[in-house]
DNA sequence: CCTAGTTGCGACAGTAGTGTTGCAACTAGG
DNA sequence: CCTAGTTGCAACACTACTGTCGCAACTAGG
């Protein structure tokens, strides 16, 4: 958020080098953090084919790298759950595509995106707005009849998070679409058999 | 686990509060830790109350001390488990019971009873048990009609240690039957209504 | 009172990670 | 070819945490 500002030609460095080695090293820290939370700069460096100081010279601390890898992630958070519509479309189907499309994002970037508490502010607004799109849209659903009228929607928004979260782990990388079938199909039906409870 | 493992009076300690202090310890290190895993032994002793270098004394290293707190959370973790019968109760009161005192337990203990993976192989074995009779549960409550005979367990066990991390991180600390409740109801039913889905 | 067990405190060495700097080398646009 | 931008490498200072030690002080059983 903070590198490489400039317009595509303003400025002509001898190499587009710099920006690539950016990308290849959020991506690298993506992995190695989301393996290990703790990780050291030097084995997110090697894990991206760099030298450590290469890092330092793309991010001043530590906390900065991070920092931008949130930032990162938050804002494909935020557009993953714009492009369901979650305020406009029926709400079973809104759920249905905000969840495949969270999964998307959130597949590959599971560390980034759990960072919802960051010292980042933008980062902050962004969750705290999906949050919101969240809690609005299942009240719809709840008004729609699509989910129990006694049900505690704080809870709900608790449990439909942990599905995704759980559904990221799946060790065999399933479709998208299979997924999100999954995580609403659990979280509105849940596992029992429909008869006596 | 290693510590303190004289018979009641073979031994007579000037003080008894040697153990007592390894007690404090290792409360004050579940919280400390729960709250930030990688805190410091210096944090964790001022938690107990007590001077760092006492904390090295009982514990050789932070290792040693993790893995006694580990050990202990794991104990209990089991007993909970055995306590409901999960064996030989009918299946849904089995879940129930599992349920409750497992969340009894787990609320206090929840940053060691989430290390399944120590390298303690006592540890290990403790947890793959309760895996197994959760999954021999879950088997008989397929079979009973009450989980749906399509129903992926494997999933189904997933979803199941979700809803219970979820119900130990409610602000309010209801107790631990309507937790208990709470989480087996989402589980079999979801959170959606009987209707059209 | 005497003594063993325990604790706090201060000091220390060792280790691992962080962040900085200078320099040589390489590469591609001009 | 020249040069700016980038990189790797080695070195360095700095910090935080770990683990150990010795000593003085306190406390309770004998």
């Amino acid at each position: 958020m903070t590198q490489q500002e400039q317009a595509p030609s303003a400025r002509r460095p001898r190499r587009a080098d710099a920006e690539r080695t950016v990308r290849t090293i959020l991506e690298a820290a993506e992995r190695v953090l989301s393996a290990d939370p703790a990780a050291s700069m030097e084995q997110i460096a090697a894990a991206a084919g760099v030298a450590r100081t290469t890092v330092h010279r793309r991010f001043a601390t530590r906390d900065a790298l991070i920092d931008e890898l949130t930032g990162w992630a938050a804002q494909r958070f935020g557009d993953a759950v714009d492009r369901a519509r979650p305020e406009t479309a029926p709400p079973l189907v809104a759920l249905y595509q905000v969840t495949a499309n969270v999964l998307e994002v959130k597949i590959g970037w599971g560390f980034a995106m759990d960072r919802a508490f960051s010292g980042d502010p933008q980062v902050a607004e962004v969750h705290t707005g999906v949050r919101e799109r969240c809690d609005r849209l299942f009240v719809r659903a709840r008004d729609a009849g699509v989910i129990r009228a006694d049900a505690d929607l704080d809870w709900a928004r608790r449990v439909y998070y942990a599905l995704i979260h759980e559904a990221t782990l799946r060790p065999e990388p399933a479709d998208t679409d299979a997924l999100a079938t999954l995580v609403v199909d659990t979280l509105l039906r849940g596992i029992g058999a429909g008869g006596g409870l």
